[in-house]
RNA sequence: GCGGACGUGGCGCAACUGGUAGACGCACCGGCUUUAGGAGCCGGCGCCGCAAGGCAUGGGGGUUCGAGUCCCCCCGUCCGCACCA
């Protein structure tokens, strides 16, 4: 008796299978080839909405895919569960972000299981478990030991919404924060950096050996900002306009050495230390004023600011000496000059950079040309190659050889010398919250600043603190966790109140999920060694540059210092980056208050269905419109694959035995082309094409079945059972419980299926014929037929002749046993 | 401004290396099953045309026997970086 598809009783017996049977624990001695696949975990917000439905089910479908090549399938999840929304729901509702927090990964832990997503949860890491925060502090004090951590003053971000620093990736282009959308405000702290700018080269260089989509890599070539040219010194001018020797002169940071005798002006940042000492009484008073107007401006909202060059910029009265001409030119500070790149100041070419050109233009500084531009230029700085000219013994040479050979010149004078500048700058770590991971560090009276020792880590959080709206972390009022011994002395000593940016936490999670039981290490540099690096990353590209660049590093210094093994340089090989959801054209997020949770589909269509409609609507790394979603139909298509493979199923009823006929045989070929382009689908992310594919085979099995003949059992048989194979790791309850009915056996422990190449070529193929490039004919050809064959064929049709109306044919290209196009 | 991705029916999209444009799904239309549940099965469905045929992959040019695919110019959409010396 056949029976209505029920996905709601399946799913959740399934589900449950996979549960206690542990199918997707895999152990660290598993003999099978080791391949991890890891999704990035998530911030613990409540149930799974749709971006996480998505997210996932890309990931378990990769998981049950290699599972079934036959591979050893690392699938970890976990929680990055520190972070501010849940610190700010503490001051609003006075629950502990710890109970929020855990009773949240209750429920994302439930509605991951329930879209069928398949993990080891023996591994679950959390950020916020005191056995992982004790290692994050581990991994501290290991790199503050090696001189990775230092503490600095420095012009932070502030925002006043979430009353902590932001790192500058966290603050937005508009200079808003990227959580809170507040403006934010420039101040100077005393901070906690990694020195994430000992790695910039390396991290350059080995983008180049990743598996990572191209624009990823881009981004993250852009971020580090590698540019080379030369350092040199601005000696300081007398009132005469000859060069100081009592004074230092003022370093330059400059990517054109060879524009050098065109520098006819200079300018400093206002932040810079000597601005003061540079500038002339009668200007002091001016000076002065036009750095105050800058105090407070965020440096986005400085660097974003429209106002001409006349009100940006202010002549300091000071003046510098112009190396290579020996001229004095005149010292400006101007907030287009940052202190935090280069050197802070910079030469200032007109002839050949344009903000230059105006800036000279308002301030009535020359220009000079010192590249010839092209005859049929007419514009004003001039940016392309050419011979140099004014420019004494640099005279003729193009950019290039003038740029080496001016450096030569700066070296052999000893004024200067070949530099290569970063862009990338130390990762600010400290934040002034209370959910984070505390930085175990004590300050002494007597000793400073001592680091915790390692046996009594974790430092952990108090539990009994309140959380108000001051705007100030519950830590800095908490006596029970401010009071400390110092460690090398004995006496009393208070404990830093800073916790970490929750990029930290995110920083070595992958490392932790190869031994997250080990109580002696942050984890087994052997495990480690198995599994690393990730074979496949999934996740979204809006960490193309902060999570994963703070990885790559937390990989590469671990290595270093031998807590991660040496082969390990590079955390994740593949990264596949999935699009976003939109609903109603904007981003589907929490923040936008337009999410939609998965429930109600769960509830009525069914896991499989969701799953099948993320998977069918659009490749995989493009962004998609909830509105467009169809999982109706895909509910109707599993409906369809059910009524068909159910045992007893009226469609395969009086099914026949013995010799298969020619249509049995054509039936059994799409079986095994399937099988073959199905699996290139999987290992191309093709997922899109592959779930048409099922509905393309699946409708030709229901014609095949309901033609005059019937259905061929045999044949029947195997063109299910590699359906269901196939499909399995896009829909596995569905597939699992038609397997199991049908065959017996779990469907997730078979091998993935193969198919036989004899049988995926034909016999005949459809031959094109065209008339000068367009299609007039069709004909049914062997598939072996040669040139001279073909073009028989092919001029024999009567369509052909009707085209070439009696005359000749000029030329005729033959492509066996496909084409044939026939020229007039 | 710089860098990147992209533009194909009413809609989401397919066409991996230049070789049958529009697979698959949605919507729509028709038929069957006497079917009252958002059902099932079969078929149609780019545009113009009764047809033969013609026209079609943002627009314009080019290379080629042959271009959605390659090259040049233009238009448009989206994303990233934006005064980085």
């Amino acid at each position: 008796m056949p029976t209505p598809y029920d996905p709601q009783a399946i799913e959740t017996r399934w589900q449950q299978h996979w549960l206690d049977h542990g199918t997707y624990e895999v152990d660290n001695d598993d003999p099978r080839p080791p391949y991890y696949v890891l999704s990035m975990y998530p911030y613990p917000s409540g149930p799974a909405h749709m971006g996480h439905v998505r997210n996932y089910t890309m990931g378990d479908l990769l998981v049950r895919y290699r599972t079934m090549r036959g591979d050893g399938v690392l699938s970890p999840i976990g929680f990055d569960s520190f972070g501010l929304p849940a610190e700010n729901a503490a001051i609003q509702t006075g629950i502990h972000p710890r109970t929020n927090t855990e009773a949240n990964i209750e429920k994302l832990s439930a509605s991951l299981r329930r879209i069928g997503a398949a993990y080891d949860w023996r591994r679950v890491v959390r950020s916020h478990d005191p056995s992982y925060m004790r290692w994050t502090q581990w991994i501290f004090l290991k790199f503050h030991e090696a001189g990775l951590v230092y503490r600095d003053t420095a012009p932070v971000n502030w925002c006043p919404g979430c009353q902590t620093v932001l790192a500058n990736e966290q603050v937005l282009g508009d200079g808003t924060c990227e959580r809170s959308g507040d403006i934010v405000e420039n101040r100077d702290m005393e901070q906690w950096f990694y020195r994430i700018t000992e790695y910039a080269q390396e991290l350059l260089d080995d983008l180049d050996d990743l598996e990572w989509p191209n624009k990823v890599k881009v981004m993250q070539r852009h971020w580090i900002g590698r540019s080379e040219g030369a350092q040199f010194g601005l000696p300081v001018a007398d009132t005469d306009g000859n060069a100081r020797t009592d004074v230092e002169p003022v370093q330059v940071f400059t990517t054109r050495p060879d524009t050098g005798f065109g520098m006819t002006f200079a300018v400093i940042s206002p932040e810079h230390p000597r601005l003061d000492e540079l500038t002339t009484d009668d200007r002091r008073a001016d000076v002065h004023a036009f750095r105050s107007a800058l105090a407070g401006r965020s440096e986005i909202d400085r660097l974003s600011s429209e106002g001409g060059l006349d009100k940006r910029g202010i002549a300091t009265g000071g003046r510098v000496v112009n190396p290579f001409t020996g001229q004095a030119i005149p010292l400006f500070a101007a907030d287009y000059v940052l202190m935090t790149y280069g050197t802070g100041a910079i030469m200032a070419v007109p002839g050949q950079d344009q903000r230059d050109w105006e800036f000279a233009e308002v301030h009535g500084c020359e220009i000079i040309r010192t590249v010839q531009p092209p005859d049929d230029f007419d514009g004003q700085a001039y940016l392309g190659d050419g011979p140099a000219i004014n420019s004494g013994f640099l005279n003729g040479l193009q950019v290039t050889e003038a740029k080496a050979a001016a450096i030569d010149w700066l070296e052999a004078g000893g004024m200067g010398e070949r530099k290569v500048n970063y862009r990338l700058r130390d990762w600010l770590l400290s934040r002034q919250r209370y959910w984070g991971c505390p930085i175990p560090i004590v300050y002494c009276d007597d000793c400073g600043e001592q680091p915790v020792p390692a046996e009594q880590l974790p430092v952990d959080l108090p539990d009994d603190v309140e959380f108000m709206p001051t705007g100030r972390s519950p830590l800095t009022t908490h006596e029970g966790f401010l009071a400390a011994t110092c460690p090398k002395c004995g006496g009393p000593a208070r404990r830093e109140t800073d916790t970490m940016d929750t990029f930290v936490d995110s920083s070595w999670y992958f490392l932790r999920f190869t031994d997250p039981w080990n109580e002696d290490a942050p984890f087994d540099p052997a495990a480690a060694a198995r599994w690393l690096a990730v074979d496949q990353y999934i996740g979204g590209v809006e960490h193309a540059i902060l999570h994963l660049m703070y990885a790559r590093f937390f990989t590469k210094a671990l290595a270093d210092l031998g807590v991660a093994p040496d082969s390990v340089r590079e955390p994740f090989a593949r990264l596949f980056t999935q699009g976003m959801i939109r609903l109603g054209g904007v981003k589907m997020s929490k923040s936008k208050g337009n999410l939609v949770a998965p429930e109600e589909i769960l509830d009525d269509q069914g896991a499989d269905a969701l799953r099948l409609a993320h998977l069918q609507i659009k490749p995989p790394q493009e962004d998609v419109d909830w509105e467009d979603f169809g999982i109706d139909g895909c509910a109707k298509f599993l409906a369809r694959v059910w009524r068909l493979a159910e045992p007893g199923s009226p469609l395969a009823a009086g099914a026949r035995h013995g010799d298969p006929t020619p249509a049995d045989i054509d039936l059994d070929k799409a079986t095994h082309r399937l099988v073959a382009r199905i699996t290139d689908e999987y290992d191309r992310w093709s997922y899109n094409t592959a779930i048409a594919g099922f509905m393309e085979f699946t409708n030709l099995v229901y014609r095949w079945v309901q033609a005059d003949d019937g259905p061929h059992g045999p044949t029947l048989d195997a063109a299910l059972d590699a359906l269901l194979l196939t499909m399995a790791p896009a829909a596995p309850h569905l597939c699992a419980e038609l397997w199991e009915l049908r065959n017996g056996g779990h469907i997730h422990e078979q091998p993935w299926p193969e198919a036989d190449p004899d049988k995926l070529v034909d016999d005949t193929v459809t031959m094109v014929v065209q008339v000068n490039g367009r299609v007039r004919d069709r004909i049914e050809v062997p598939a072996d037929i040669d040139e001279a064959a073909a073009e028989a064929a092919a001029l024999a049709s009567e369509r052909i002749a009707a085209h070439l109306d009696g005359g000749t044919p000029k030329k005729v290209i033959v492509r066996p046993p496909g084409l044939v196009n026939v020229v007039v």
